[in-house]
RNA sequence: GGCAAGUUACCCAAGCGGCCAAAGGGAUCUGACUGUAAAUCAGCUGGUGUAUGCCUACGGGGGUUCGAAUCCCUCACUUGCCA
């Protein structure tokens, strides 16, 4: 992959004597098992796991966090194991407010190779402490309904898996809960025990949000193996200002550039609230201790100049896709938001700006409705006027006033940048 | 298995024969102010495009009626109580 050059580059904070403390300086400790013992156990390398479940078909900045866990956990030297959820998430965990609708076994099996591949981006699978790639279909699929029932199902009992947030919280909605997404704690346990026996895992990381689950399977391991085994689990991502972390437009960001391009992912990252972009540079880089107080400085004097925003933006970026993507991203975006002249640009520049963007080939005098409709700056010639009426539109920078107004190409050039808002930028060439 | 209540747009939720493309929140989006920030204020939010039109939409299907989100039947699902 083209990003094993910037594994390469990774390296935690040498100024931290033990993981733990790096990473509880990070923000990424909501809770653990007892302090002590994890401490003890991460002294000397372990086998460790995090599981990411096929919902979809790419992992998204949540799955993230998990990810940049993991690896700083790798660096340190212990072993990752990255499962992929191939039979939890034929079964699906409970949501908080809704009942998941199941997918078909082969969108599953689909999603679960999209997931793996890119596990493979963001954890070293070569060296010495290589990471690792397991799916739980592989033990649970050989069990019958009895022998789960008999040797994994004994050991749980109905009033504390009801007591759990994830179920209690169904079981007090609307929608209610199936035994299906009821038993998938159970399943999450088995897999800790597997993983515990296969291959002497002994620890599991994972969002907080997740911690029934989580527990589910040290307290198995408990009783069946006797065993104390150890848990992370890292904060829930959430804005200062209480919206939603990870979403841009109502819609998730997305790791896979062909859902969300590298140049919408170094866009999501710069417009990071002042309040938030210093936890971020935490989180989600790798920067040392040191090098965030600086931007933290820079954050507190000279907000307006969003240096550490530009420099989230960019390590993000490079992380998710590659340096070279990120830098095309970083360009394009001074490109088109800098000067607000784009004549000044020259063709060369303003080209590769535009590949950035989502575009639309039209032929020569189309109309600037059909131009952002086609570049999917909105999804209906309704939302098209409206937006216009709104006075959003622009086409190479300058605001359009009424629908009729011609769909002009930028000066000599055969391109025209076209805008919905300040932010929604699309790019349409013409054509003959 | 029985009884009761419920299923409304992205989410919550009102409406209980015509004035319903459906109140009110929340969320997204847009404008102003700014730093591509936050907060605040304002506006939009089914489609078609200009027709007091038409199409689609109040869980699915069927019916009553000039007219149904609203009444009836039926199916599915959810919740609660009883068995």
């Amino acid at each position: 992959m083209a990003t094993k050059e910037t594994l390469n580059t990774q390296s935690n904070d040498p100024s931290f004597s033990h993981i733990l403390d790096e990473l509880q300086w990070r923000g990424l400790v909501a809770l653990s098992t007892d302090e002590k013992e994890l401490r003890a156990a991460l002294s000397k390398p372990i086998t460790f796991y995090c599981g990411f479940d096929p919902t979809a078909p790419s992992l998204h900045l949540g799955n993230l966090v998990q990810l940049l866990t993991m690896r700083r956990l790798q660096l340190a030297g212990h072993n990752p194991l990255a499962l992929v959820g191939g039979a939890t998430g034929l079964v699906g965990d409970p949501k908080p407010n809704s009942e998941r609708t199941l997918n078909d076994r082969e969108t599953v099996a689909a999603w679960v190779e999209k997931l793996a591949e890119q596990n493979r981006r963001f954890l070293d699978f070569d060296g010495k402490n290589a990471a690792q790639m397991v799916n739980n279909l592989d033990w649970t699929s050989e069990y019958s309904a009895i022998d789960f029932l008999r040797e994994i199902g004994k050991h749980y009992r109905v009033g504390k898996m009801i007591s759990k947030d994830a179920v209690s919280a169904r079981l007090n909605s609307d929608a209610g809960i199936s035994y299906t997404e009821f038993s998938y704690q159970i399943m999450q346990g088995l897999d800790f025990l597997e993983l515990y026996r296969r291959y002497d895992c002994v620890m599991q990381t994972g969002g907080s949000d997740q911690w029934g689950n989580l527990t589910s399977g040290t307290d198995l391991i408990h009783k069946v193996e006797g065993k104390s085994v150890h848990l992370i689990a890292t904060p829930l991502i959430t804005n200062a200002d209480g919206k939603k972390f990870g979403k841009s437009e109502g819609n998730a960001i997305w790791l896979d550039s062909e859902l969300t391009s590298p140049y919408a992912m170094y866009q999501f990252w710069l417009n990071t609230d002042d309040a938030d972009v210093i936890d971020r540079l935490k989180v989600f880089t790798f920067l040392t201790r040191a090098e965030i107080a600086e931007y933290e400085q820079m954050v507190a004097e000279e907000p307006f100049k969003r240096e550490a925003q530009r420099r989230l933006a960019l390590e993000v970026t490079e992380l998710v896709h590659s340096k070279q993507e990120s830098e095309s991203a970083r360009d394009a975006s001074l490109a088109l938001f800098g000067s607000g002249d784009l004549g000044s640009l020259d063709q060369k520049t303003l080209s590769s700006a535009l590949a950035e963007l989502p575009s639309a080939k039209l032929p020569r005098g189309a109309k600037i409705i059909e131009a952002l409709v086609a570049t999917g700056l909105v999804e209906s010639n309704s939302e098209a006027r409206r937006a216009i009426e709104q006075g959003a539109v622009s086409v190479n920078k300058v605001k359009i006033g009424s629908e009729d107004e011609a769909l002009e190409p930028l000066a000599s050039m055969s391109l025209a940048v076209i805008s919905k808002g300040k932010k929604n930028l699309a790019g349409v060439f013409f054509s003959g």
